[in-house]
DNA sequence: GGCCATTGCATTGCGTGCAATTTAATTGTG
DNA sequence: CACAATTAAATTGCACGCAATGCAATGGCC
């Protein structure tokens, strides 16, 4: 017996062994997730977090930053180097709002809206990349959501 | 009905809502998961990549630079820094293969074996936050990494 | 032994992700 | 109306994460 599998052991004694750790299998299945993502998007010129800003864009446009960082739990130092980028691209226009100009409100531009169609058919092909099912994918879908509602309610209790 | 309204009707209709992404669901769950980590792990002067960085080697040290990339799916460019960090932390000591100078052997020091014992406390912390049992846990656990398996041998028949 | 593709790591550049601070605008209060 | 408190973004600094590149060491192959 080799001195990794003994201590291999007693990490597992102590529930420090990596594959036993859900938040290890999450953070690698996502790190995972977005390389797939990654060849499907480049064409688009779009990254993955450009991806899902879009997302959240394409069901309505008009918010504030604020509002978009609530929906993917992102702050302004994350976004608004990203929508500066998306700007810069011509997917959006970034506007003070007239009635409280400490808001900025994102507006589509055509461009923006006309990548909606292109990128229609990476979810399908995600969906062969999974090997499962709609339904099996709904699922895990809806699992991973109230496992990420459980775990902001316990640092809240914590805090 | 608003515009943003009838907009995410289209989106759902396209496939493209955000929130039946499986995609998305990882990326929140995930982000979720590290956030609720670090105040757990900020007494212990680590982050959470190099937490997982030291799970790895908890379980068997004296791995290379590449095993250990191999092991957490991240490659040099994340890795060297963040081990150098590790290192001059006082965790764990860089040292060239004398049989093959181009390796890079990782090797914990006694303060870094020591840290595993404070470390112990935190995955308990962690199983009480998600808020299910420990069985529950483990299939999850279970689940993504069959899912992360998928979407890579996956990426293997794209290319 | 000499040549050359491969391997292992380091470096660079770019894009997140977040804490902490700053700035500007608004709201609440007297 | 003045002014403190609050709010919304932007900025700064640090730490990943990865593609691309560089470079030294190694291992076949003749």
């Amino acid at each position: 017996m080799t001195y990794q599998t003994a201590s291999a052991k007693v990490a597992r004694a102590h529930g420090l062994a990596l594959d036993s750790q859900l938040c290890f299998a999450l953070y690698a299945a996502s790190m995972a997730m977005t390389k797939r993502y990654k060849p499907l998007l480049a064409p688009l010129g779009l990254t993955y977090p450009q991806y899902i800003v879009l997302l959240v864009l394409w069901e309505g446009d008009g918010i504030t930053v604020s509002q978009l960082g609530e929906r993917l739990q992102l702050d302004s130092g994350t976004l608004t180097p990203l929508l500066k980028r998306l700007e810069s691209a011509g997917h959006l226009q970034r506007l003070r709002d007239a009635a409280d100009e400490r808001r900025v409100l994102l507006r589509l531009t055509p461009a923006g809206r006309a990548l909606r169609v292109r990128a229609a058919a990476v979810p399908p092909a995600i969906g062969r990349a999974v090997g499962c099912g709609l339904d099996e994918i709904s699922r895990l879908t809806a699992r991973l959501h109230r496992l990420r509602g459980e775990i902001q309610r316990s640092s809240l209790r914590a805090a």
